[in-house]
DNA sequence: TAAATTTTGCAACAATGTTGCATTAGTGTA
DNA sequence: TACACTAATGCAACATTGTTGCAAAATTTA
């Protein structure tokens, strides 16, 4: 696992550091999907917030995470699926926030549908959130 | 105009304000949806910042308005249909935020596509919000 | 190992969101 | 219309979230 973490880090040029390496365990580790304040408190008072951000960010262009959206001001993020790279997300599946236990699935087996748009609007990229009660909380 | 902004708030049992009117006619007068902070740059320093967040609470609340999930943490809020009452929306249209020009679009006729859910998994609501160029920016 | 490069932590700041409470405005009634 | 009652507003104070510049520390490269 820490082997795989490493491989991850150099496969996309970045250098391994600790904050990284932690924080992309944590997202290994995790059912669901984290929030910014999820690591920081996950990971005590190890790493500056301003770190946590950077590192977000970092791997987000990288590919190495996706976002999701969310209308409670607080995005959140997964681990993408290998074939994503830099600058080119290839996230299509559905994602579920249930709302009794709060956990954001990725569930990448859905995926998101094709849905035609009217004349003149081109879709580069397409979320789906379904909100509802998980298998655990039904 | 003013007269169907005020039948609005009485008919959802509100007292009819100052702000909650501006703010109304703010939203009917704006081709897309608003953020917070666009309401507070638009009604310039007229209303203190804490009365907007809770007059925007109150319309989501009596299903006035609705709310737009992003992946920048900035929710932004737009009108609902006549559908949509306390407690109960009915905003199953698809989002498009237009990369060009910031736009965030109602698509009233596109619907949002029933989608399987694995085993267990129970939908409340689905949002579905498309990124790309809208017919203005193509 | 040493130099070059990158990342980190800190400080300072900006933006966003929340709560309690006194004042003000709106509503229903006499 | 005037009054009492109720609801909304503004303000202050605070909490949370996010950004930037820069020196110190860690990592990579040579
Ligand atoms: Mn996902
Ligand atoms: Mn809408
Ligand atoms: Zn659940
Ligand atoms: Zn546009």
């Amino acid at each position: 696992m820490l082997y795989g973490v490493t491989d991850l880090l150099k496969r996309n040029q970045l250098s391994v550091t600790d904050s990284r390496k932690k924080i992309l365990e944590l997202f290994m580790r995790s059912d669901g999907a984290l929030a910014h304040a999820d690591i920081e408190h996950h990971s005590g008072t190890e790493f500056d917030r301003v770190t946590i951000y950077r590192t977000l960010q970092t791997f987000v262009e990288k590919g190495i995470i996706h976002t999701i959206p969310t209308s409670d001001n607080s995005v959140r993020y997964a681990l993408c699926k290998d074939e994503c790279s830099e600058g080119h997300h290839h996230d299509d599946h559905v994602h579920f926030m249930c709302d009794g236990c709060g956990t954001t699935y990725c569930l990448d087996h859905v995926t998101v549908p094709a849905i035609a748009l009217p004349q003149g609007f081109l879709a580069s990229q397409t979320d789906v959130v379904i909100s509802g009660k998980c298998d655990k909380c039904g």
